[in-house]
DNA sequence: AACATAGGTTCCAGATTGTGAAACTTGTCT
DNA sequence: AGACAAGTTTCACAATCTGGAACCTATGTT
């Protein structure tokens, strides 16, 4: 009854870091950016006033989270990229989930995929290429929309993510209704995998199951991809239980069956 | 002759970013521990207000750069997990310099290093480990004072990194006086390599020389390191000259002699 | 069960701090 | 030279951040 209302809510005053909340906006344009972001960019990107912009920068580039780029404007500094290179917090999930990934995408031809819950969507965080020239190209470091990929339903579905507030169109068969995305989510839960047929991209076809925590809780999605030619429908059941295979093998995840 | 005096006057006021410092302060600490780091560690170490720590560390959190650990205490978010996994800025320069890297280990038999200028030192960025059981541990992610590295010397020799402004000592070795570091910076940049022995730890030798840009300014030092039993003040030389061979066949990284 | 403690969040009055318009540099193109 | 673009600094003002204290809410103790 309340779906209606269910999503506007989130809205808090949320007062007192201003200034912060700006220093983390700008950085965020700027770690997110390919190439270096000039000052007047993001002036003009976000809105604040050129001097505001300058002083919070530069404080950023004083504590080394940012650095000026020698052909001028702002990127990473040296603390992040140091933390960069260490590898951040991932690593031992995808060091963990690498050989699986491997064996899978030596049995499918198929991209492997690794994705988490992100800050504002699904994130990828590891791909392993499968051997077709028609494939997936890399998508490390991207996000998705949860509603449109596989992925991001079978983390809702395994409480590793909330639902989107809003069910943005990719495709026309993209889910826009929510009704319809609860449907999907409660079949994911009782099969134990999801699907996407076309819903992100055109032709594009992904089968993800749920990596579980100790207490069944889904950390991460393991998906496979591939052109709609390749993977029928019925191919996602078989893909779903290679994986689900493949992944009882990997040590130290969970405790199958810890009720 | 004003040699005692340019070391003091580093100091600014800059004022207008207080929070914004804090803020930074904060997130470092955060992403550069090991395990998360609870609020409480936080306003003990820093000194901070706890409602302010607090408040900090929520916009910190709001914004995805940090993230509350299932257990308690805050570690890297999801925002910068994900630029980790993309790799950072130093993603091509490694790239480009691993396999000769690897040449220079599968010869040397030690391990070799490769090293940026950071925010406070000079930060390993990438390692190749030699075939023998005694060598350097992986310290990729750590930096050491660039007065007693020798990719720092280099790097200071080449316009690559500045002069530290103390000479702390880390054995009895340490150069701990301008003039000699001095000396040594001029031979490095006449003889195009540097060397330290037992002054960043007893019984260490390295010999690192500059990569250099188009410029010939240095962006990263490259180093072969090991035991002062195995690398004699004889192979030095011989060491640098082979790591400039190496580094010579790497494609797009400077054109030799530009004037 | 009541109590105590630790770890964290929220509140609020007050002034320190951040703000933005404009002036000022610095560098680049015509 | 002159004009322009890009970035930094200045300054008066008040909005924003501060920090102490009160307030939660788990967890452990008697």
């Amino acid at each position: 009854m309340s779906e209606k209302f269910a999503l506007n809510i989130e809205e808090k005053p949320v007062t007192g870091t201003q200034s912060i909340d700006r220093a983390c906006d700008l950085m965020i344009r700027v770690i997110n950016s390919e190439d270096p972001v000039t000052l007047s960019e993001l002036v003009s990107t976000t809105g604040l006033a050129k001097g505001t912009t300058s002083r919070i920068l530069s404080a950023l580039e004083r504590s080394g989270l940012l650095a000026r780029s020698a052909f001028g404007g702002f990127e990473s500094g040296p603390v992040l990229n140091q933390f960069a290179v260490r590898g951040g917090a991932y690593t031992a999930l995808i060091g963990s989930l690498t050989p699986a990934m491997e064996r899978i995408a030596d049995i499918t031809h198929e991209t492997v995929s690794l994705a988490v819950t992100g800050h504002n969507g699904i994130d990828n965080i590891a791909q392993v290429e499968g051997s077709y020239l028609l494939g997936s190209r890399n998508w490390v470091g991207e996000s998705v929309p949860s509603h449109c990929s596989a992925a991001g339903k079978v983390l809702i579905a395994f409480g590793g993510a909330s639902a989107p507030s809003t069910l943005a169109p990719r495709t026309t068969e993209t889910i826009t209704d929510f009704a319809t995305l609860d449907a999907h989510i409660r079949k994911a839960r009782e099969v134990g995998y999801a699907v996407i047929r076309n819903e992100l991209e055109q032709g594009l076809i992904s089968v993800a199951i749920p990596v579980l925590d100790a207490s069944n809780k889904a950390i991460a999605a393991l998906s496979v991809s591939g052109p709609a030619e390749r993977i029928t429908p019925g191919d996602e059941l078989h893909i779903a239980q290679l994986m689900r295979r493949e992944l009882n093998q990997v040590q130290g995840l969970k405790q199958e069956g810890a009720a």
